[in-house]
DNA sequence: CTTAATTTGCGAATCATTCGCAGAATCATT
DNA sequence: AATGATTCTGCGAATGATTCGCAAATTAAG
């Protein structure tokens, strides 16, 4: 793999993505393509996002049902707030992860290398 | 399913848990069970590991692999501090997610409800 | 427009997890 | 400690998401 080509099914994959701003499953990404007379096969789907998720442009989180899901999202280190109604997610910062990391190491002993961490509740709109 | 019987099979289960403090699938736990002579069914692994998390004893992570695996913890809300040298899990409560809600209440107009966080580093044993 | 490299799509293969069901274990009562 | 009602277990088959293999189609570049 030396270069990667830039190609017409990955293009529209990711149109998807940046367009819902909602964590999708290969499934359902694939239908909706399909809805728009756009077709996909499912391992480009699959194939499309796994390379997104390995650029770092895509972020993956498996659902309560046992499916990986996908966003778009930015490359720096950040957090997602997911709301409860519309699924919207966005993008938090972590300073205040700094409190968390000095915390683990004075009651707990234990050195802070990386962590995920992920909120739910109800994003401004929705309120 | 009116009571819960205790039965061998699962307290065998719930030994390797306790015994272990990391997190393991149940593909593991089958195997540590039948190296030890302890013939336990894959399907009752299963179905013994979602009976411990539904009652909050055990608590469950997908790991990178997709592998579902699962560690005893108490029931109160808290998050873990994943050691990647030994695997070992510690429990860390989590007052410190408190400055974390109101900040996104203040820059993201988010309300929080709920979350989730994992640490991974070195534990104390271990440095 | 040719060629070499990468992608796609399809169906088959994998792998973890779940199900169905007959037989075994458990519990509460005699 | 024998009985009966209920809950478990084990097995193999079924499911469902994801991955693979490979031939045909696309892409980038000369």
């Amino acid at each position: 793999m030396r270069t990667q080509y830039s190609t017409r099914p990955r293009e529209q994959v990711s149109a998807i993505l940046k367009r819902e701003q909602r964590y999708l499953s290969a499934a359902e990404i694939h239908g909706l393509l399909r809805k728009s007379r756009q077709n996909v096969s499912l391992s480009t789907v699959y194939r499309t996002l796994d390379l997104l998720a390995g650029k770092g442009e895509a972020s993956a989180r498996v659902d309560a049902g046992g499916e990986t899901t996908y966003v778009v999202c930015d490359q720096t280190h950040h957090h997602h707030a997911v709301c409860r109604k519309c699924g919207k997610v966005q993008d938090v910062s972590c300073e205040a992860i700094e409190s968390v990391a000095s915390a683990l190491r004075t009651h707990h002993g234990f050195k802070l290398a990386d962590h995920e961490m992920q909120f739910f509740g109800t994003c401004g709109a929705c309120k």
